[in-house]
DNA sequence: TGATTTTGACTGAACTGTCAATCAAAATAC
DNA sequence: GTATTTTGATTGACAGTTCAGTCAAAATCA
């Protein structure tokens, strides 16, 4: 509140739209998508109503940017886990995987928020269109670097189809970390994707990650 | 409209209840949750409204009553799935794997469906306790199952994480089957899931399947 | 006839989007 | 540097709409 006045009015502008966007995104995690409300949203803010509709003017448009928030957050993760990473597609592979379960990205209020997208989209083409570019980037990527490991390994295995399956399993111990009937802990989810990993690559990974070079 | 005469007016109690709680199904995967009236699932009915409320008294209850039935749905053809099978446990993973996909659980509407549920459940405890105890039944069997096809074949890998990945793995195809932007085949989903198990039990499975006795 | 099912108009509550008024910051004038 | 004007941010009350749930009456059944 105090600090607020004494910010440029430019930067207030963006700082305001970023706080009611992680508003909106820790109210779908609380109160769900359908519970969600534009007051609800402006209270966890700290703000009056009217104001989200100051910035951006329907509710449609602040599920939409902050759907669309979330996507380009999670896309240039991977994208930064991919360049700082060394140039072997194992150690790609490796550093997807890890990207994947960084703090930033993997909260509980982003999971359940990503969920309850997730839930929704299905009923709403703008939404899956959204973030389907990015998916397809993700996608063709990962298969990309499992094509190179597999070459580079002399595996006998599909490519695509051990891209696809890590990548459900990150997604599916995700929903898991969420789920309250049967938790385990954030490291017994990574280790259950590595022992994924192992099982397709067992030359380069094990199910405590990356095996030093051979 | 026209056969309305003939089935529904004549229609029993629990008849009328069942066709409700299938027009609630598929009102959601059409129109999403947070869409979701009452009105319109009577309108996709073809009844009144008014009749939605004489027979399921609240809208909460027509919801959770409408996923009650899916678990149940969902438990009682993977059990009748094994009870069908051969009692190796190469034969009963096999059964449970093909069981998910069979055509009377794995619609459109019904995958919609379960993943509106899915993704507005995370914030209502109620919904996560309805099918609680559904799922832990089946992830304690798939782990049983697994354990007894590592004792028998031979294998050094963990079966609860077997089994978790084989779980989340069906899981994800699911929803990748749903989603516009990356469509492939029922068929290429099952194979997917046939070639993960392929890989924790090459002895037993192949890409396409349960291998013939060795 | 009496019991049960079904209809559709109605009510009250909740929610979205609008708007006039207010206030603070920035720009401009003096 | 100080006063004045302009711009932008913020509030809260309000209008219009939607929707869940009610209910009296009608239809149907047995």
């Amino acid at each position: 509140m105090i600090s607020k006045t004494s910010l440029p009015r430019k930067a207030s502008r963006e700082l305001r739209r970023q706080q009611l966007i992680e508003a909106t995104i820790k109210t779908i995690a609380r109160r769900g998508f359908s519970q969600t409300t534009m007051t609800d949203v402006a209270a966890t803010a700290g703000v009056s109503h009217g104001l989200v509709n100051f910035h951006f003017h329907t509710k449609e448009k602040l599920l939409t940017e902050t759907l669309l928030f979330m996507a380009q957050e999670y896309q240039s993760n991977w994208a930064a886990a991919l360049v700082a990473a060394a140039p072997d597609p194992a150690s790609q592979l490796n550093a997807l995987i890890v990207a994947d379960f960084n703090d930033r990205i993997c909260t509980p209020d982003k999971l359940a928020a990503w969920c309850a997208f997730w839930g929704e989209a299905q009923s709403r083409p703008i939404y899956l269109e959204q973030c389907g570019a990015n998916d397809r980037n993700y996608i063709v990527m990962k298969e990309e670097v499992c094509r190179r490991l597999v070459a580079e390994g002399g595996y006998s295995i599909d490519p695509a189809r051990a891209a696809r399956v890590l990548r459900v399993t990150i997604e599916g111990v995700w929903l898991d970390l969420m789920a309250t009937a049967e938790p385990y802990s954030k490291d017994e989810a990574l280790k259950t994707v590595f022992f994924c990993a192992a099982a397709f690559f067992p030359g380069h990974f094990s199910v405590d990650g990356l095996k030093l070079r051979r």
